[in-house]
DNA sequence: CCAATTTATATCGCTGACTTATGTACGCAG
DNA sequence: CTGCGTACATAAGTCAGCGATATAAATTGG
């Protein structure tokens, strides 16, 4: 491992704690939000297709399928070309939600970033697409 | 709230989720862990200092500190200056807890990070700075 | 200096969100 | 239609958070 790597790593683990407390309470936990904006991003899915991503179980994915559609944030379609099948969609209450927590999420982000020197800022703008492709290269590896 | 504000945040969110999924399961809850390592960074403190900067309650932490204890990576001891209060401090075995999960963590980031091009990986190094200082920022806003 | 209040921590009962193990319904090959 | 694999659901247990409340020490007002 590059020394420098060791450096990125600990500036990254002190700001994942950062951003995690950016959005500190809510009605969704942090994989139901994250479900939500897969479904939102890339569209309906088979409860199969979810679970791993996520990194939770199949009875946990289910179960919080059950929950978000109770609160009608998602909801459950049988797959006409499979009987056993569950497509699991996000509802409009759902991109509501989503986008109000985004929301929230960017208010307080904002106003730290207007704390930031000029060119602060536009390290962090240049450093989006890095960021970008290391998330890319994640989800690949993750496959 | 300036426009370029909302990619950083969209940036931010996603990478949020890599980060998360970087140290996927571990005996550590992401409290504990940031509890943890708030004591090693910045030295014992009184119980009723810890859980509002963890952004949990009071009895949580009473209960966080109780299993961190039963699993020797910190100890409470009582401060003779006032009897109502109870003083958290890291244990050795909780250092070694911390910088286990630390090391994990920047090995498996390494390995992303060699995926950047040159450019990018400088782009990440350079935004260092920025990163720390909202880190700093959400600090002071939160006290 | 004692009663009332505030502060610091602990305990109780509950819920949410996961786990593993198991059950059920459907699809498909023989 | 038998049997097996796949997709999802259910059951039972655990863990980590919550609010309400109890206990005990410090502080404060008369």
């Amino acid at each position: 491992m590059p020394a420098e790597d060791a450096a990125v790593a600990a500036g990254f683990e002190r700001f994942y704690e950062t951003l995690r407390r950016l959005t500190p309470r809510g009605p969704l936990s942090l994989t139901a939000a994250s479900t939500l904006r897969r479904l939102e991003r890339s569209g309906p899915h088979r409860l199969c297709e979810l679970y791993a991503p996520e990194g939770i179980s199949q009875p946990a994915m289910t179960q919080l399928v059950t929950r978000l559609e109770k609160e009608g944030l998602a909801e459950r379609t049988s797959d006409p070309s499979d009987g056993r099948a569950v497509v699991v969609s996000i509802t409009e209450a759902g991109r509501e939600a989503v986008s109000h927590r985004r929301r929230v999420r960017a208010e307080a982000l904002s106003e730290l970033l207007q704390g930031l020197t000029p060119e602060q800022y536009e390290a962090v703008v240049a450093a989006l697409p890095a960021l970008e492709r290391l998330s890319d290269l994640a989800t690949e590896q993750a496959s």
